[in-house]
RNA sequence: GCCCCGUUCGUCUAGCGGUCUUGGACACCGCCCUCUCAAGGCGGAGAUCACGGGUUCGAAUCCCGUACGGGGUACCA
């Protein structure tokens, strides 16, 4: 029988997370969640000169936003804490001392210069260019005296001649083999005696029983070093799925060029964060295909690593609009009335007495709005008309509607049927659709001058539903307003 | 230089030796619906499956090479 399976992400926080980072987060979730495994978030801050408190809390709040929820980690605690890197150092050490003492770590003097002299010298002649092993057979009592004399010095890891290939045996590509001649020592322990990436990672990985590894691509290289890390500290190699890049539209690293790469930024614009998590799913991994809509629920049952597909995507903005569009018209009337509640409450065009007052009026709009837009930062411009006691006319419409033949006669006729109609949708679709035909006016002529004097602008949520939700007082002053300034 | 990885419509993908003159989605184009904008419905165009060799009765699918792109080769992560 395996062993339970158990994951991470382990973001740094030396920024923001990014889409590449989340779409990292959310496989290793759902894949946790598909088969009842758990869930680890570590943050990885050995970079004591880039990683800040404030990014570590960006990361927590945007998994967070995302819906991704994990079992062991920062404000969750765990059996195998701690669960940042910086409080790890004890780990390390033992780690360290344990490979030394297996003979499978030893010290080396050679400086920063002398090794990038021999690594330019070797590079030149061409072939392997690693760690030329200058100190790994100096016996271990000159080492000893060396150190003890207080010459600086890292810990290397000593790759064995006689293994064979490293084969990662990763899910996403297969098994993939490195000839161990390709590996060098490479350095464990620096010489201030804190751990290289390549160790820490391990050593934590190990020591908190990582079944599975599943990360960017970027790492697939350093895979067997640490394999041979895995081995040489006795822990099981858990398998490995490398992830490819997530790419801009010109098929470059995604970087501010391209817009947003931070979750954060994506949530400012407007995106919901299940549309953001599902593209995100879909972008490297698919169910069947055919399948565009899959929510959070379906991820946690259906999620599998062997559906993850191997080459880089490009971030395609257009389709999460599109995406984000279906959601938001996907949503319940009243959990989008709510939505666009608290987007106008910022707007301070309304307040939150005003929604709770109203909330039946709000479910009514709500519709006419998630209908029409694709991202939630359009709503406010969309019905601001109704929280403004008047409203701006611009150049435009003025121009392309008002003061169009028909438009004033348009107006004369309606605003009676708007002072005297029972105050119905029902009625007044009944009272104002005929206009064109008594008028013999186009319809587009009638109504579009309806609706600049109405809304303000020529494009706005259905007319009749507009004037309903508006109210009669203030419908009949803008139409009055609009007749008073066409006519001086 | 050396070691790895990738390459199917513009984009995300399905495909895991025959059912593929490659299926779906976004975007695009046209028509319908229509009080604007959307949404929705219907239809269209778009991929010599990077290229060249093999293996096979048969290859987008397997093997080799080439090209292009990416990663690693740090006392970065």
């Amino acid at each position: 029988m395996s062993k339970p399976v158990r994951v991470r992400f382990a973001p740094s926080p030396t920024g923001t997370l990014h889409v590449g980072g989340a779409r990292t987060a959310i496989y290793n979730w759902a894949f946790a969640r598909s088969v009842g495994g758990t869930f680890v978030l570590r943050i990885d801050d050995t970079d004591p000169e880039r990683s800040t408190q404030e990014n570590t809390e960006q990361i927590l709040r945007s998994l967070e936003w995302l819906g991704i929820d994990w079992d062991e980690g920062p404000l969750k605690g765990g059996d195998f804490g701690p669960y940042f890197q910086t409080q790890r150092g004890e780990s390390y050490k033992a780690a360290l001392q344990k490979m030394i003492d297996a003979g499978s770590a030893y010290p080396c003097f050679c400086t920063a210069e002398e090794l990038a002299e021999k690594r330019e010298a070797a590079r030149k002649k061409g072939g392997f260019s690693g760690y030329d092993r200058t100190c790994r057979d100096i016996d271990p009592e000159t080492a000893a005296a060396r150190i003890a004399a207080g010459e600086p010095h890292v810990w290397r890891l000593k790759v064995s001649d006689d293994r064979g290939p490293v084969v990662v045996d990763d899910i996403v590509r297969g098994a993939t083999e490195f000839p161990i001649t390709a590996l060098d020592d490479f350095v464990l322990a620096r010489s201030d005696g804190t751990p290289t990436y390549n160790f820490a990672t391990v050593v934590d990985d190990g020591e908190m029983e990582m079944t599975h590894i599943i990360r960017g691509d970027d790492h697939l290289a350093n895979t067997p070093r640490q394999i041979l890390v895995f081995e040489a500290l006795g822990y099981d190699v858990p398998r490995f799925a490398h992830l490819s890049m997530i790419w801009g539209e010109d098929g470059k690293k995604l970087s501010k060029r391209h817009g947003a790469t931070s979750v954060e930024a994506y949530a400012e614009m407007g995106y919901l964060p299940e549309s953001l998590l599902n593209y995100l799913a879909l972008l490297g991994w698919s169910l069947d295909g055919e399948t565009t809509i899959v929510t959070a629920d379906v991820l946690k049952k259906e999620f599998s690593l062997e559906r993850i597909s191997k080459n880089p995507a490009i971030f395609d903005m257009q389709k999460l609009e599109w995406m984000n569009g279906t959601y938001i018209r996907d949503m319940a009337a009243e959990d989008f009335a709510a939505r666009m509640a608290a987007l106008l409450v910022d707007a301070e065009l309304i307040s939150e007495e005003d929604f709770e007052n109203q909330r039946a009026w709000f479910v009514e709009l709500a519709p006419l709005v998630s209908e029409r837009i694709k991202l939630m930062t359009e709503v406010v411009p969309m019905v601001s008309f109704l929280f403004t006691d008047t409203v701006e006319i611009d150049e435009k419409s003025r121009t392309k509607v008002l003061e169009k033949e028909g438009a004033l006669e348009s107006l004369k006729t309606a605003l009676p049927i708007l002072e005297s109609c029972e105050w119905t949708l029902e009625a007044l679709d009944g009272a104002l659709h005929t206009l064109p035909e008594t008028l013999e006016l186009k319809p587009r002529v009638v109504f579009q001058a309806l609706r600049v004097a109405i809304t303000g602008t020529m494009v706005s949520p259905p007319l009749f539903e507009s004037i309903f939700l508006l109210e009669r007082d203030r419908s009949v002053e803008r139409v009055k307003a609009v007749i008073a300034s066409l006519e001086s």
